[in-house]
RNA sequence: GGGGAGAUACCAAAGCGGUCAACUGGGGCAGACUGUAAAUCUGCUGGCGUACGCCUUCGGAGGUUCGAAUCCUUCUCUCCCCA
């Protein structure tokens, strides 16, 4: 069983810390979970991750994992723990980012939805049950409901077709997952999760609908997908008003160090981004100061650490003039130490976070937290 | 000693009478990135101006022409081949 205990909630706000416990290990939320979209955060080697960073729970896409290297091979190696060597617990997303990330390569029915596939072209069809099948197949801890994420300018016609299309989905796959069983013998929790786009009577009559389901925890989705930053914190409270207090709530895809600590602020416990690692690859260092751009010519002649409060070991080791040098060169060690250092600046955010809610001070702190962390230094 | 080729912006390299402030690469500078089709993509890169535009550029000097990076003369320098 997956189970969630809330410890402390911060006395003026919604913002809470907790456990949730898995057959893998606990996790301490709020949370941040590295994205690791086909068996491998990129960039980043296992034991990093494990003893530096001290990521707790990491993610998977089932739709990439389906494609390549496919379920078969994920079924001989014994799932995907065992593949990728990581024991400590993984939740894998549905396919569902993908019906919106690849919509020129989709097509939606009732029944599901057929893609094209970005490597060979070759059609594939994605069920709210089939995706439930693969996702035992790869053992994740957490699995994903299939579900239709919006684009975020969708009109409320479209939203409101769409939230009947994903909420139908929905429906099936928990049934299909009350049917089915774990391979390997670990619980598997499957978690369903809220649409809407950004029409608050649409979130609440999702959320109340996902609450209904009783799922072990629940997602909110479609958010970050375009719309404008207070929209999106908007939803996230109205939608976490419906949704109950004593199931983990996931934030899926979000995002900046300030929205997450925004989020937490409005009761969120879960999150996952690409931002540290594929803003990271490309230069951006996120830091409790602000946001570097390391490319930049002024870090040229600066020979202070990468990041003087950070947490890694890569922040002190290596200095801005070298890891500028590294990027400028085009060295592969320089997207690894970013990735390095950004991952374990959003752990010890959330960590920190969760600690300053423990203490009763996490209102004051986040005030002044989401200020410095937004500036571009 | 004889014969030939060439000098273009930071580098390489197109252009061979007007549509050229000059193709394209590289380099440089900056930007984007939110459940990863991304170790990717975009913009700018002579000066001044938001912009229409104006000014100074294609080895040096002179010339032809309404008009030259492009044609002619000459100077300087580089490279290749044969002895």
């Amino acid at each position: 069983m997956l189970s969630f205990n809330l410890l402390s909630t911060d006395v003026r706000g919604k913002a809470r810390a907790g456990v949730i416990r898995t057959e893998r290990g606990e996790i301490e939320t709020p949370i941040f979970m590295p994205v690791g979209t086909v068996g491998t955060v990129k960039g980043v080697l296992g034991p990093v991750l494990t003893d530096d960073i001290k990521a707790q729970i990491i993610l998977g896409n089932t739709y990439h994992l389906f494609l390549r290297p496919g379920n078969d091979v994920i079924q001989k190696a014994g799932g995907l723990h065992q593949f990728m060597n990581w024991k400590r617990p993984i939740l894998t997303d549905s396919g569902g980012f993908q019906v919106f990330s690849l919509a020129d390569n989709r097509k939606l029915s009732d029944e599901g939805v057929t893609f094209r596939s970005h490597i060979d072209g070759g059609k594939h069809f994605f069920s709210p049950e089939n995706v439930v099948d693969t996702q035992r197949i790869i053992g994740s801890d957490i699995m994903m409901a299939l579900d239709e994420c919006p684009p975020g300018d969708a009109d409320y016609q479209y939203a409101h077709k769409s939230l009947q299309l994903t909420q139908n989905w929905l429906k099936r796959g928990h049934a299909h997952f009350e049917k089915t069983k774990p391979l390997y013998g670990k619980h598997q929790a499957w978690f369903p999760i809220v649409q809407g786009a950004g029409y608050p009577d649409l979130r609440r009559s999702a959320a109340q609908f996902v609450t209904d389901l009783g799922a072990e925890g629940n997602a909110i989705g479609g958010l970050s997908v375009g719309e404008p930053t207070d929209l999106m914190y908007e939803m996230i409270e109205v939608t976490n008003e419906v949704l109950p207090e004593d199931k983990p709530r996931y934030l899926m895809g979000v995002g900046t160090p300030a929205n997450i600590l925004e989020a937490i602020d409005r009761g969120v416990d879960m999150f996952d981004c690409v931002m540290p690692t594929r803003n990271g690859r490309n230069g951006m260092l996120f830091t409790s100061e602000g946001i570097i751009n390391i490319k930049n010519k002024k870090w040229e002649n600066d020979y202070s650490p990468v990041d003087p409060n950070g947490t890694s070991w890569v922040d002190r080791y290596y200095s801005k003039a070298y890891l500028r040098h590294l990027f400028v060169s085009r060295e592969l060690l320089g997207p690894q130490i970013a990735s390095v250092h950004n991952l374990a600046f959003y752990l010890w955010l959330v960590k920190t976070a969760r600690e300053e809610i423990i203490a009763g001070n996490f209102a004051s702190w986040k005030s002044k937290m989401v200020q410095n962390v937004a500036q571009r230094i």
